[in-house]
RNA sequence: GCCCGGGUAGCUCAGGGGUAGAGCAGCGGAUUGAAAAUCCGCGUGUCGGUGGUUCGAUUCCGCCCCCGGGCA
């Protein structure tokens, strides 16, 4: 068996291009770990890879799934656990990248077991946020999950809803599920991170670039096919970056440029997110601040093939 | 060339004899099924340069440089 190889790094890193050539050279299969580009409708926003892009490489789990769906952290993790199996069973090493560091950590780390929540209760705990905002859920999580009520912000309405509709559900807090995760999907030996980590000035400039790209390639008809259809706006995938202004400029609220200008930001913030992210959470994944293509792949593959063949000594 | 106005944070600007704020941008952090989400924290500065007055100058004065506008 050879170990899945995964990609990281912030947005418009050039991940997409590096996994595609990684492939090709391992023999493998690209899986995607993006929360965005798994979406149908998003395929310019997300900068999904095309057809052409992918250039015969098999690619898993990107665009599958409509933009009125909730996608979610587990049922990625299921989905990518039942391709990895299938590639590990052709001898066939899994090239996961994707800019979602959730997603990978729950791929290495586990996730804990906390059941399904039923609509019903979600959308109980999507009004009560609406109608009561933070303070009010908080409030409500107090009394039964001081733990959880106390580590969260005042104001993470997100979490707060979350750690309720868990408590509802099974009347267990979550702190109490997150003592404990199930084995991770790959274990340790079994896979190798690698972290993009660009100059952040010139990541900022190609991220401001690419938007305008984007937009050449028809963001805003593919934003405008999406505000037709009049979903919910709170939908992951109207959340995508741009989406929001882009449909502002679509109802006349706001000039191009400034949701251009708003779009670019909203990235460049994220991008200053992932770096966060990939110092503490994948404070071991080697680094590659390399921007050229070519320079990263020999990295990698050298790095790789000291690994790949530990594990073959290993299984042999 | 002359006359005004202005040079203060990355940008737009406020202030004023005791080394300085606001907005935006930015920076640091958290992160367990919405994560491209959600949330917490932080002014980051040769106050154009150089002399002078003063206990003390970014502030007042002189000269110089730069940018607007006007008159030539």
């Amino acid at each position: 068996m050879h170990p899945a190889i995964l990609i990281h790094g912030p947005t418009a890193s050039g991940k997409t291009a590096l996994a595609i050539a990684v492939a090709k050279r391992v023999g493998g299969e690209v899986i995607n770990a993006d929360s965005m580009q798994v979406y149908r409708d998003l395929a310019v926003i997300s900068a999904r890879p095309s057809e052409e892009e992918m250039s015969g490489v098999p690619h898993h789990l990107f665009g599958h799934v409509d933009a009125a769906e909730r996608y979610s952290t587990g049922q990625w993790l299921e989905e990518a656990r039942s391709r990895i199996r299938a590639l590990q069973k052709k001898n066939k090493p899994a090239v996961l990248v994707g800019g979602t560091g959730l997603y990978l950590l729950a791929l290495t780390q586990g996730l804990s077991s906390i059941p399904p929540i039923p609509e019903d209760i979600r959308a109980e705990v999507r009004d009560l946020t609406d109608a009561e905002g933070a303070e009010g859920l908080r409030a409500r999580l107090e009394p039964v999950d001081p733990e959880t009520a106390e580590r969260l912000g005042t104001g993470d309405k997100q979490r707060l809803a979350r750690a309720y509709e868990v408590w509802l559900t099974t009347g267990r807090s979550i702190s109490d599920f997150q003592t404990e995760r199930q084995p991770p999907v790959l274990l340790d030996k079994e896979w190798m991170g690698f972290a993009l980590t660009p100059p952040r000035a010139k990541l900022y400039s190609k991220i401001d670039r690419r938007f305008e790209g984007m937009l050449m390639q028809g963001a805003m008809a593919e934003a405008r096919a999406l505000i037709e259809r009049d979903l919910d706006p709170e939908l992951p995938a109207m959340k995508a970056h741009g989406m929001p202004w882009l449909a502002a400029f679509a109802r006349g609220e706001i000039s191009a440029e400034l949701a251009a200008e708003n779009a670019k930001r909203d990235t460049r913030r994220y991008a200053k997110r992932q770096f966060t992210w990939i110092g503490r959470q994948f404070p071991f994944w080697p680094r590659i601040p390399g921007t050229e293509l070519p320079d990263r792949l020999r990295v990698i593959l050298a790095l790789y093939k000291e690994i790949d063949r530990e594990m073959e000594a290993d299984y042999s």
